[in-house]
DNA sequence: CAAAATATGACGATCGGTCTATATACTATG
DNA sequence: CATAGTATATAGACCGATCGTCATATTTTG
């Protein structure tokens, strides 16, 4: 296939962009990294910058879906699941040398009102990752508005997790973090 | 004292990186928005932007850190203490229709290493505040372990929701994983 | 008034994203 | 096989934005 270039471009935004932020990478950069001639980006992405973002930003939330979504689903306790995919994040924290985190969280600190495109796919990620948090739990027992707080709980210690573990160049946290909250879910569901 | 433009520019700073993160913000837009002329930029600041930008988040921190000290100060319990700390933040977000969240977490995610100074701010800011909740937890007879992994679990809950908040519009989150995470402290301290 | 402190906006080298024009590879058809 | 036509890919010019500097006002202070 042709699309060797535009399969790289999105790789190397994606890394970037979750190295730098949003507005912390240029097209320079990206073209530069990823050794594609300026000007293929037009053609491969006729919506410019905001168009390879949007997709690259879009692979990195599908790719943390399954992850969870095989987690999940390879687990008897949702307590389980939970730790497992906080084990998996802290895994792919250090294999990137603390360059991956979440791929929306830096959209979202950067570009409150910017994109109205891009936040609509940040809300949309968040939203699935909850979804499958509560549906773990309903499952396990919980009732559903009670599954529902505690999804979010979740999805927000993940979430600040990975913010603390790149800060403190620390993996670590992110299975403390996992752990504390596979115990709260444990609690909840045994009640 | 002549410091009044100096005082717009640093408010103005925190405000617009708290709203597009680091790299989202050029010293135009913080130069109109105050009003401040260009030329008095670099007699305020002569370290440039980063001396500009270093010393907006540290006042930005230092006040996340006095409120969450009076909030576990005038708490009997450090459960209520966090949860006023949370409901604090939320009250934070809609009063600045969602531009203000954490001062560090733009910063953490938009710079892994262009900055060294930045990045070890936000460390020692981050430490701070776990180190405050680990005190209280420990005050309500928490191990000294179990007391830091808590301490990090409601650090890094506060952190995610804001972000949550922020993408969601809707502060709600915040003081739902407040009491969520109230609820977790509770159970841990009451074992 | 003299001197120090502060304010001002114009300047230029560099970098930003976008676009038009051009080159290459592939396909179809006589 | 030759040629025209089309899809794919590249090159580089364009212009506005960005950031730090500086020479020159203006205000404050002793």
């Amino acid at each position: 296939m042709g699309n060797e270039t535009r399969k790289r471009m999105l790789q190397t935004t994606l890394r970037l962009i979750q190295l730098r932020g949003l507005h912390g990478v240029s097209l320079n950069d990206i073209l530069e990294e990823s050794g594609s001639p300026r000007g293929s980006l037009y053609f491969h992405f006729p919506g410019g910058k905001e168009a390879l973002v949007a997709e690259a930003m879009q692979s990195g939330i599908e790719e943390a879906s399954q992850v969870l979504r095989e987690c999940l689903a390879s687990a008897s306790h949702p307590a389980d699941g939970v730790k497992a995919f906080f084990q998996a994040a802290a895994e792919e924290m250090t294999r990137s040398d603390y360059g991956f985190g979440c791929p929306v969280a830096p959209i979202i600190l950067d570009s409150p009102h910017v994109s109205t495109k891009l936040a609509a796919a940040c809300r949309a990620a968040i939203d699935e990752w909850t979804e499958m948090y509560r549906e773990a739990l309903l499952a396990g027992g919980l009732s559903f508005e009670r599954a529902g707080r505690v999804a979010n709980t979740i999805t927000a210690s993940l979430e600040g997790a990975l913010i603390m573990a790149r800060s403190h160049q620390d993996a670590t946290l992110i299975v403390t973090v996992g752990d504390e909250v596979a115990d709260l879910i444990t609690l909840a569901v045994n009640r």
